[in-house]
DNA sequence: CCCCAGTAGTTGAAGTCTCAATATTTCTAG
DNA sequence: CTAGAAATATTGAGACTTCAACTACTGGGG
């Protein structure tokens, strides 16, 4: 009988949780912004599109259902089928149908997309380097990786049932 | 004369690296996205309008020239610009004249931007924490603070002559 | 006082992203 | 076997961002 059900006053952030919320925020937009600027001044396109071709590129024979190539890269469909419209249009990704699936589509990286990414690729890796790797040491590079492991493993979409508390 | 001066092999990524990078794309891809559907669904805005006015309600009469605001947030200025343009058109933000600089414009925050923020506050600091603080350690609290403060550092644009060898 | 390089801020066009709606195909219960 | 539900992918409109060009103003040397 201490508070009124109704009206909780929310648990703010400390002033510690400020700080690093903030920090997050201020780091990501400048480090998301520098690589966007140096993808499209140095390849042609924005950190996004470039890492579709990346992921392309490790995929068996360069190519990936839309769908699987959304959830490898956290982004929906939508959003994925404009980025390869926009990829095909410079010749760097192919469509394919998919034979066992007729509603289905192959995004493909093309020999073109490939050279592109060769020629990209250092200037991208050092200035991940530059901004991120050589800046941290080793354990905090390594808690970098665990927490955003943690953090992208709570906004996943799960599987069925394993958000509800009954089940759990 | 080992290696020839012109076609040096980068350092790419170690599977290590690799793998923390791709943590780090897919954290803050889906924690940005998350948190621009929370805000869009429960304040009419996406995270970085919100921020505005949060940086807004802290600063001294709730106002702050227009490149304060944006160094403080991390944005260009034309950014900046049309995000106060739609701010304004909706009646949270409204522009005035620098007395002291005639080139210059304030953007002040009023009532109803501040009451806005007041109903959306809750719901967002529930959802970073949610995402965020509830998932992490104290000590990975900490570290990601550091991590990202470094980062940010190391992307800001400096003080003239800081980024100059010869001047260190 | 005047020139002019630098600063503050805005603008428009082109590119990108979101959201809801759509067409098509597959799966499944009955 | 078939009707309805679910999945795959795309589309278009509107919102947001980027980039370069632009206006207006300031401040410091000649």
């Amino acid at each position: 009988m201490k508070t009124p059900p109704a009206a909780e006053e929310p648990r703010w952030l400390t002033e510690e949780e400020q700080r690093i919320w903030l920090s997050y925020i201020h780091g990501t937009t400048l480090l998301d912004d520098h690589l966007d600027r140096q993808l499209q001044r140095d390849a042609g396109m924005p950190h996004l599109y470039y890492h579709l071709l990346v992921v392309l590129s490790g995929a068996p024979y360069r190519r990936l259902r839309m769908t699987e190539l959304a959830m490898h890269t956290k982004i929906t469909r939508s959003r994925l089928s404009h980025a390869v419209a926009r990829l095909e249009k410079n010749g760097w990704v192919r469509r394919e149908d998919c034979p066992s699936d007729k509603r289905g589509q192959f995004a493909v990286l093309t020999d073109g997309g490939f050279e592109t990414l060769e020629k990209s690729a250092p200037g991208h890796v050092a200035a991940v380097r530059q901004a991120l790797f050589d800046r941290l040491s080793p354990e905090q590079q390594k808690a970098l990786g665990e927490i955003m492991e943690i953090i992208a493993e709570g906004l996943q979409p799960k599987e069925a049932g394993a958000d509800l508390p009954w089940l759990r």
